[in-house]
DNA sequence: GAAAGTATGTAACATATGTTACTGAATAAA
DNA sequence: TTTATTCAGTAACATATGTTACATACTTTC
């Protein structure tokens, strides 16, 4: 059975550490370690959440459960995944939705206080904790502004535009089926097919089964704001 | 004139602080601050963003620039506004977007190393950093679920659900106008009627001009599932 | 090279929502 | 009380996209 040290070392915040340092960690830091078994709830749903979890054994599920008794699963954590740590550190740091473990497992908490002075001790937790939260944030911005777009063409649009960023050219390589593109785009398949058609009955582009030909590039760009 | 100290300590980073412990920092960590002018180029999109930017004084604008020479105001920064807090933690850190001074402006830059410096040595620089950055994340969660919702009726039925939730009966007091609920929903006020009638038809609710009475709630919530 | 399987384009129709204009009800002003 | 103004519901029509089915073109396999 594997160490706390190796388990801790998994995650996310500490994988910049050796063993060595992992373990001095441990002795330096207050947490607590948890076990939980299968259907065991770890966090209900409006609970306050006041320290970071780390999930050092088992597989936990996120879910969000309605009045109805209904419950859907929002995302699955596994070892060496983090939970919490947006909420401890917001103003109204409540749990948004139920967490409970799948199998049996082992959770490490950490208070809000002692995360701060983890960071304050070890300056790599501290830029990995940031990088964390960072590039959460512009995954979701991403995503709200993929979402934004408001009619297909849009989407098709700032599609386009960066495969253009990227391609550097023109003549774009497609490197996906129209499925996939479909897929992508949120939409049905012969949905796309039609608004491409239009798009070059429209003269913005030019395509076949594997590229699409910018012809007016001013205009695809006109669109997209 | 107002200082630096002051300045500083409008900062969303600092307002936990005196003006003491502010002057202190001043001392103890590496910063620069430039001036810029009216339309002067703080940073370019694609840029590498190697440090946090604080507004002392003046105020910018966040743009994006379309090569058909296009741009579109993203965002207006203040005085004790901050940017790049994201991005300067983000693997990939280039800036997606210009930052335009609008005014005469003084920036303060503080290198990654330097913030890490910084909320090392200040728990309550950590504590406000922490809390901008999960705050920011809660807000596009949120952003993200509401432009999820795929048809008019989720939107409606998530609206409700939100309402329910604060009054705890239901019949509920709807607070603003048609008008306004649908603006916030993102739709025309006569799609929402429709809906709002179509709704009513199929035995979820009930409403009048200035409240909503919930007829079926499972079914409301099993909508949103 | 023929046959089978898969991806794409096309068409007809269904549905959701936007758009515009109008009517009647509620509210405020005179 | 009357009049004016704003707000909500309603209806007819336009448009975008989903849905389903099918035909055609490409790719793979033998």
């Amino acid at each position: 059975m594997k160490g706390l040290t190796e388990r801790l070392g998994n995650c996310v915040l500490f994988n910049d550490m050796d063993v060595k340092e992992v373990a001095n960690v441990l002795e330096k830091v207050e947490y607590r370690v948890n076990p939980f078994g299968k259907e065991g709830i770890i966090a209900h749903e409006g609970d306050e959440c006041t320290s970071l979890g780390i999930v050092l054994e088992g597989y936990i599920e996120v879910r969000k459960t309605y009045a109805s008794g209904k419950t859907v699963v929002l995302t699955k954590l596994y070892e060496g995944n983090i939970f919490g740590e947006a909420i401890v550190f917001s103003k109204l740091h409540r749990y948004p939705s139920t967490i409970v473990s799948m199998t049996d497992s082992k959770i490490m908490h950490i208070n809000r206080r002692d995360v701060i002075a983890l960071c304050s001790s070890y300056p790599s937790v501290l830029e990995r904790f940031m990088e964390v939260l960072s590039e959460r944030i512009l995954m979701l911005s991403r995503k709200v502004r993929e979402l934004s777009y408001e009619t297909l063409r849009h989407k098709i649009c700032s599609f386009i535009m960066e495969m253009f960023e990227k391609q550097k050219s023109n003549i774009l390589k497609v490197p996906i089926t129209r499925q996939n593109m479909a897929e992508h785009l949120g939409v049905q398949r012969p949905s796309l097919s039609r608004e491409l058609i239009r798009m070059k009955e429209d003269g913005l582009i030019d395509f076949d089964r594997d590229t699409i030909t910018i012809k007016d590039i001013r205009a695809l760009e006109e669109f997209l704001t």
